[in-house]
DNA sequence: TTGAAAGCGCTAACAA
DNA sequence: TTGTTAGCGCTTTCAA
């Protein structure tokens, strides 16, 4: 790196184009230009391109008491799902001058507190949080006391002393979840399970229920799921949970299984091939989130997919209403639609019997 | 948002402990703390926590002339190996107190500058650059002039104008292609071909060289590689370019296909499958990349693994290394080694004819 | 339409 | 060990 002369200020410019540097500054400003002759606004524009000047967001921000910037916290950056969201944001500040500030949680609550504490000291406008426990309703909520605060595809569901004034963009694991299960009792299995990923988690609530719910409404269907919760939702905790199914007798063991997401449901798979059966044939399995490559699994997994990049745009937009004061004018909670894609990892019990 | 009272400064905290600011200022700070006495500096600290008092970087970094930020570019943030080097930077910024401001370029040219001009006006103190393509060498070696940039995965193979000024950490696509190739010659394959991502792209570039090197250098082998280059490293790329291999008459079409990266490799894999064919009995197929569930293909893929953590974390240390003005005391490129993973999609041709 | 002046919140000489 | 002073680069009243 050359030792550069030294990176111009608004000074300089103002210097060059022999103006005050509220002039310049005026010119510069897309708000403002039109308060300045337009002869002295060219002045200084070609000053300030010949000096190559960037205006300081630093100062700027310090000034005018706004950082520009936006926190994001995400809770696994791996999850395919969490960059469609990211993106969706990303296409909402851009055309706003707003920069989001991405930061992970990896779902400890740990790291929630210090990331969050990092944006804080960073002045960010607002946070869309897309990393809550539920066991944090009660820290966030003291935070939305603070700045905006966004919660996106995970929220509290009405519990703990969330006061109504966080705002949120869900999906709907109640519908998403009912869909896949309903699913496959019209294929006619009736002996299921589900593999539940980390209950603290609202959208894992929610699937619960959700499958409760479901098994609950269709006379005969009954849930054989074990008392087994997933740690985390991978791989294989997928596969250890799904083992302990299939240690069931055949003629008791479930048919089909709902497993709260992909890489569980993947998980499920291995343990069938570890057990020497096959799926479809010996049992059906449904996953959730539609992650990449799972359409080229063999069987090509049946799954719901999620509005996420519609999730994110939305809570963009919440968010920069928000930080624009306009409180109360847009909804409160948004409820996206999921979908449901299936593929070849279910079949009609009968057939499979 | 209750409307808050005020978010406390520094004046406020010295107010309430009744000193004069530039005491509190030393107290709170780390590394000035020491030149406080001991009894003033619990009575600044709890004072501060009182009042919730947070520090303004805003603030601090405008003084300070240094924002405390390091600008990360990644071209493809669903790419899981560039969320591995995310985490890697992470891990060694987090300690630094820098946070990594990332930005994704979508390997669209126009929005690489975009996204660096977003960084520069924020005042980052450095830059990792993992987007760049070849014809970048001119624009990001001015950038270099500007600020420290280190070069992550791809860099510009001495070409350009790339004047030494440029840090870079590389993994040796030269190794990891010669492993996978070697791999299959070993098997017994003679007629081979390789699917090319974007050769506008280093790690391609080197991906390709790697290939015809190894092919040169084994007597009786032979590339039969369509002209044909994927316009992205997807897998409706790498399918339709396997398509292309499929339709070569059966006695002089390749028995094994070399893929620039893992979906490229699924592509040729469903380009099999259209065609009737199955892997690895009729085609051996090696991807690159070792990406999330292409161990659960059918068949699992043979690949090469990244030490993408490791790239990661190397180039923060670079980065780091240089915003401490410790020019020429690290190294200027380090070069990484990949693992060569081997499963299923591969198989000798003896075998398999 | 432009300039003067103040100040966002903090830190770092320098002086006491 | 603490206070005084100045100023980082910018924007925004207020006056002219």
């Amino acid at each position: 790196m050359a030792v550069s002369p030294r990176v111009p200020t608004l000074k300089d410019v103002a210097e060059l184009a022999g103006v005050h540097v509220a002039t310049a500054s005026r010119a510069l400003s897309n708000a403002q230009s039109h308060l300045v002759n337009e002869a002295t606004r060219e002045k200084v524009s070609s000053a300030a391109a010949e000096l190559g000047y960037r205006t300081n967001a630093l100062a700027r921000s310090l000034r005018r008491g706004a950082s520009g910037t936006l926190g994001v916290v995400v809770a696994d950056l791996a999850n395919p799902f969490i960059v469609n969201l990211v993106r969706g944001i990303e296409q909402e500040t851009r055309p706003k001058d707003l920069l989001p500030l991405i930061v992970e949680t990896r779902d400890d609550p740990a790291r929630l507190r210090s990331t969050v504490q990092q944006l804080l000291y960073s002045r960010v406008d607002a946070i869309i949080l897309a990393a809550a426990h539920l066991s944090d309703a009660e820290y966030v909520a003291d935070l939305a006391g603070q700045l905006p605060v966004v919660l996106a595809v995970r929220g509290f569901d009405e519990q703990g002393p969330t006061g109504g004034s966080l705002l949120e963009v869900m999906q709907d694991d109640l519908l998403g979840t009912r869909a896949a299960v309903e699913h496959l009792l019209h294929l006619g299995h009736r002996r299921l399970a589900e593999i539940r990923g980390p209950q603290t988690i609202s959208s894992f609530a929610n699937r619960s229920r959700g499958f409760q719910e479901a098994i609950a409404a269709w006379p005969g269907a009954e849930d054989l799921s074990p008392g087994l919760y997933a740690a985390q939702g991978d791989v294989s905790e997928g596969r250890r949970i799904a083992a302990e199914l299939l240690a069931i007798p055949h003629d008791s063991r479930p048919t089909a299984i709902f497993a709260h997401n992909d890489l569980l449901a993947v998980g499920a798979l291995e343990a069938l091939r570890d057990a020497g059966l096959s799926c479809p044939e010996d049992l059906s399995i449904v996953g959730y989130n539609d992650a990449p490559l799972v359409d080229h699994l063999d069987p090509p997994l049946t799954t719901v997919r999620l509005p996420s990049n519609e999730i994110g745009r939305q809570s963009a937009r919440l968010a920069i209403a928000a930080i624009d004061g306009q409180t109360g004018a847009a909804p409160t909670r948004l409820m996206l639609l999921p979908e449901f894609v299936q593929r070849g990892s279910t079949r009609s019990f009968a057939e499979a019997a």
